[in-house]
DNA sequence: CTGAAAGCGCTTACAG
DNA sequence: CTGAAAGCGCTTACAG
């Protein structure tokens, strides 16, 4: 900006033509790698295009071939550690290909809350669109229709779109037996779904896995121990720590998420609980700080689901990558034991 | 994609012009607004886009003006806490000025190294650059001159282009006197820098000020208790943990970040100290999770640097969004005191 | 194997 | 205030 202004004009297809000795068309096929090419006119064109630093305007080949080469990625949130790693390993793969990220953070002021995405976003913009956990309102869907976008959604499936995730019930699953096994039977629940976004259903599909197999080991379950989250630490904290404070408080916790276990343990501390001797804490996902926190948790391989999702839609945009054009891929999960489960009273 | 194909031929503006009676011209400075349009024609133009669902094909409209109403946003890592923050913001900010953000994740697998930012990634494809905590090499520079994008750094500083930043010093100068004045006379440092990316502003920085503040106090500093990391917290736990075991060690830690600090809070817990009775914390940042684990920390505002940094860079592609064009922004730090800090041996 | 020409859908002087 | 026309820089049939 305040920098000396080293703009130079940057060579188009015209001067590399000109400079070959060759059309424009040519040009274009030559570079392109289509066939019908001398191998000797190909070559030059391709010297000539370097010493030029010729590189193809992207804007130039959209507005002809009607494809950006453009992913638009959509994501309720950025700021939490599951959608971070996606995006990260959404964009390398993408880029691996040629494709680029156009990032959409939906988060808006209001919890609980998203802003809509629009024809504005979209249209002209993006060849398609991968979604982070996002269901889909009615008009978003029949926008992305419109538009003839693929979509490929990750967690939370989207109509008949292909579909990467964990099998969250599974998950939750592993994690509450691994609790009743070390011989749990006062096990609390922590993010639960407020009624408005029922519709997401990862938080539904962990606690029906709780609830099943609580009743499946004839284990009582009490009302006020399920509680409700926006699953992050800080609520899990707060939200946790009456009950923790109760003489009769529960030995064990199951959180739906790591970032809630991690604000379950702190408000437990805070409480002068000990982990695991007092309570037993387990989470979903292996969080980057779970490890050095020593919590038990379900792992899921985020970055594998965001490389898997980006594969999908690179096969349906027609660009030669591995993967295949599967319509569901279901992420293997893995109990990983640590420090901050054992069995009550020890 | 398996879904029903409901894609539409959307209307161009030679629809919106044959219907609304006028001239293609005449829709273009309608629906941008500019002036020398009656108002009626302005009126009736709205109206027939409106009924068309009209939107402007964002590839056909770079190509002849020659922007793209987005941004490239480049980053060294995606999935810490600061990164994504500052994404986040950026995005928010672009996007109420009607401008994309294409995002840019140069964390490369070897670690230290990073990939290089190519006229691929930018040429015709972004208005402009942000830079995240990212030195860039000459040839970066030479290239981003040559498009002519204006480019705005956040943390580390490039060349001479605007940028928004704390004071590493100052925030570390806070960290360290605050130890100093509960008592502590043996204080560790994690967060050395490795030498071969002391080109990194920050990690020098904040290394400085410690030792300024030690020296200024006539404190020793113990040449082992200056310890290197990769600024996680895995890493922090584990190159701190024969440090914490031996019988010597320091009464306080400061940490150049916050999640390094977790990580050290964490091997202290780990070897049966106690936090602060036995061991004193502090991190930069105010990560997250860092009120939920009661961390003393220097809050910095980062979601606030994004967003200077986005207006600073609208100001500079003639935007009109509010910020000014100042070239240098320092946003403030504050010393917030929580649960992790106590005089030595209380 | 190669080129001339139309076309992608806008914006931007220039005339009037 | 409005329109005709050139131009942005490619790709894509179509001829040859």
């Amino acid at each position: 900006m305040s920098a000396p202004d080293r703009r130079r004009r940057m060579s188009t297809i015209t001067d590399v033509a000109r400079e070959a000795g060759v059309s424009v068309a040519t040009v274009s096929r030559a570079l392109r790698g289509l066939d019908r090419v001398s191998p000797r006119t190909r070559e030059r064109v391709f010297k000539v295009a370097t010493e030029l630093d010729y590189v193809a305007s992207p804007t130039a080949t959209s507005l002809a071939s009607g494809r950006t080469q453009v992913v638009g990625v959509v994501a309720p949130f950025l700021t939490r550690w599951f959608f971070a790693t996606l995006v990260s390993a959404i964009e390398k793969t993408l880029r691996r290909h040629g494709h680029h990220v156009l990032l959409f953070d939906l988060e808006d002021e209001a919890y609980d809350r998203r802003l809509p995405l629009s024809q504005n976003m979209l249209w002209k913009r993006v060849d398609g669109v991968i979604t982070l956990n996002l269901p889909m309102t009615d008009e978003e869907l029949e926008l992305v229709d419109r538009l003839g976008l693929p979509l490929v959604a990750i967690g939370t499936p989207v109509a008949d779109r292909p579909n990467v995730r964990i099998d969250d019930a599974h998950a939750m699953r592993l994690a509450t037996e691994h609790l009743v096994s070390l011989g749990h039977e006062r096990i609390a629940y922590v993010g639960a779904v407020p009624s408005n976004v029922a519709h997401i259903q990862t938080p539904q599909a962990r606690l029906d896995a709780f609830r099943d197999v609580m009743r499946s080991h004839g284990l009582a379950e009490h009302k006020q121990w399920i509680l409700g989250s926006d699953w992050t630490a800080d609520s899990a904290a707060h939200d946790t720590r009456t009950l923790l404070a109760a003489p009769d408080r529960p030995t064990a916790v199951a959180a739906a998420s790591d970032e809630m276990a991690i604000g379950v343990m702190a408000a437990a501390r805070a409480l002068g609980l000990r982990i695991p001797e007092d309570l037993s804490v387990i989470g979903i996902d292996d969080h980057a700080l779970s490890n050095v926190l020593g919590l038990t948790t379900v792992r899921q391989d985020v970055a594998a689901q965001g490389r898997q999702a980006a594969e999908i839609l690179l096969q349906a945009l027609g660009v030669d990558a591995p993967g295949g054009t599967a319509t569901e891929v279901v992420v293997d999960t893995e109990l990983v034991v640590r420090r901050s489960t054992a069995p009550p009273g020890s």
